[in-house]
RNA sequence: GCGAAAGUAGCUCAGCUGGUAGAGCGCGACCUUGCCAAGGUCGAGGUCGCGGGUUCGAACCCCGUCUUUCGCUCCA
């Protein structure tokens, strides 16, 4: 049985995921990747990026700035949507959002037909939303005497802003200083550098910009381990296509991003599509790919088809046009000319991807040694994955093993990422590599001294074969490259 | 943010009605060892999450706080 908490210990133990700051008793909803964590993060990375940028012709990378124009997240819409009135009614413990509160209470005089009452009532709401009134907006529900749907009662908590943008000073002087927000997300970052891509790579729609980075959100509650945490990383990807088209390219990238999940090791039924009923409002299609993680089906990346959204919203704040001219002839002969691009999004959660592979990997069985049944724990990683491919082990350390051993191993690690363990038992040594994902475990013994054939111990299967150090070279370049699993999708 | 529960060695946990900390595994050194968590010897490691209070005396009782888990809530 696949327990969270035994995936989570698990992965603190073997040094995959540790929380922040842990001898200062930790930082909510912040984790920090340890040494094996992060190179298993580094290779999902890379096989994102590798799957977009090498796969896709017509797709280029970028790294933007985590620090932007503070008028961008007003033309992307998170500086008005980001930021939520709350108010908690203390009989029921429910929480609501304090708009919607009283936008229920107008459609209810709307609903008596008191449109005069329903007006009036929706224009001071606005106007302490605008002068960010908290204290009148609380004034305002209690006035109006609303209840809480749940206890009936009208006993409520002040209202409180959500900010779920970080904020943080630029410039050394208060007075002179600007406020600037870290991005909540990095797609904006693609958005403003389009045309920058776009003429400097001399890109024809339809083309894509991918990128991989951090973003940073207040989360009210972050909870779940490393699924929702308030400094993450996205591997996002814009697909500026011509109007029209994006509905299609929606669907190819559906399909494709499903099969890149796939290819990694992530079984067909713990993965499912989720289409969104309530569209953001930048969006006229939106799915999710979800995975069944221990806790339930969650998401772990969107495809959004985001329309002229965000570009035609940056022409207008930025006023530079976000305008491509596009040569290609329509079905009457003429030339599809200036248009903004439609764009259709793929963002992945880097951090939920590497919870979904963990958990995926993690597996604990029963063997049968001799007349003893025995557990053994491991993580079935998909091999281009495993933070080490191959772990070399002398039997013992005397008669030159441990010599021949080293000499094996050094000749092996500046290929692949390798490690040389001669401590304690063989069988101990295996075991430690089954709970990190090693792959592959080369016992050196005293055959090898004579013919210079190895061992190789599946990491699976715990069977052993006899190889040549050529077929193992061999069987570790097939089998632990990226470019074996990305020819698998 | 609300409610509930928990926090003792790296891990899993024991620690009685309050009397200043233990086990197993793991870790390190050495010895032994010919293939799936072997054995031996020695050793390191804890101001019992943190702060305050009650008490002659607190891991244990009380208050606060931090962190974690679960349930609500939130998730452009």
């Amino acid at each position: 049985m696949k327990e969270f908490k035994d995936i989570v210990a698990h992965a603190k133990e073997y040094g995959f995921i540790f929380p922040s700051s842990e001898i200062y008793d930790g930082l909510q909803a912040v984790y920090d990747y340890g040494q094996n964590g992060v190179e298993l993060k580094n290779n999902l990375k890379q096989a994102w990026w590798k799957a977009m940028n090498q796969l896709h012709d017509n797709i280029v990378g970028i790294d933007s700035a985590i620090f932007m124009h503070p008028t961008i997240w007003k033309a992307s819409g998170h500086i008005d949507s980001f930021n939520d009135p709350m108010i908690d009614n203390k009989d029921s413990k429910k929480r609501y959002r304090a708009d919607n509160l009283i936008e229920d209470r107008a459609s209810e005089y709307e609903a008596k037909g008191d449109f005069t009452k329903s007006e009036t009532l929706l224009a001071e709401m606005n106007r302490l939303l605008e002068a960010s009134d908290l204290k009148g907006l609380q004034e305002l529900i209690i006035s109006e005497n609303i209840t809480c749907p749940v206890s009936k009662t009208a006993n409520w908590t002040e209202v409180r802003q959500f900010n779920l943008m970080f904020s943080t000073q630029v410039g050394s002087v208060a007075e002179d200083s600007t406020t600037l927000y870290l991005r909540p997300e990095t797609a904006q970052g693609i958005f403003v550098n389009f045309l920058n891509v776009q003429k400097t790579g001399r890109m024809k729609v339809p083309f894509g910009i991918a990128q991989i980075g951090k973003a940073f959100r207040n989360e009210i509650v972050a909870r779940q381990f490393i699924f929702r945490m308030r400094e993450f990383e996205q591997m996002e990807m814009q697909y500026f296509v011509r109007p029209g088209t994006e509905l299609q390219w929606y669907e190819y990238w559906k399909t494709t991003r499903f099969r890149f999940h796939k290819a990694l090791g992530l079984p067909e039924e713990d993965l499912k599509f989720h289409v969104h009923e309530k569209l953001a409002h930048y969006a006229n299609a939106a799915v999710d790919i979800e995975y069944r993680f221990p806790f339930g089906f969650k998401e772990m990346e969107g495809i959004h088809s985001r329309t002229d959204f965000d570009l035609k919203s940056h022409q207008e704040y930025s006023k530079k046009k976000q305008q491509y001219f596009d040569n290609d002839l329509d079905e009457n002969g003429k030339a599809y000319g200036n248009y903004v691009p439609f764009v259709v999004e793929t963002s992945v959660g880097a951090d939920r991807l590497f919870l979904a592979v963990l958990c995926n990997a993690f597996t604990q069985e029963s063997v049968q040694d001799g007349d003893q049944v025995k557990d053994r724990t491991y993580l079935n990683l998909h091999p281009a994955l495993a933070p080490v491919k191959v772990a070399i082990c002398p039997i013992v350390k005397k008669d030159g093993l441990a010599e021949l051993g080293t000499r094996i191993y050094k000749e092996l690690k500046s290929e692949f990422m390798a490690t040389y363990d001669e401590k304690d038992s063989i069988g101990k040594r295996y075991t430690r590599q089954d709970l990190i994902g090693t792959p592959y475990c080369v016992a050196i013994d005293y055959q090898t001294i004579e013919d210079q054939t190895v061992t190789i111990r599946h990491r699976n299967s715990t069977q052993q074969e006899r190889v040549t150090l050529e077929e193992l070279k061999t069987i570790l370049r097939e089998t632990t490259s990226l470019s074996t699993l990305l020819n698998s999708m």
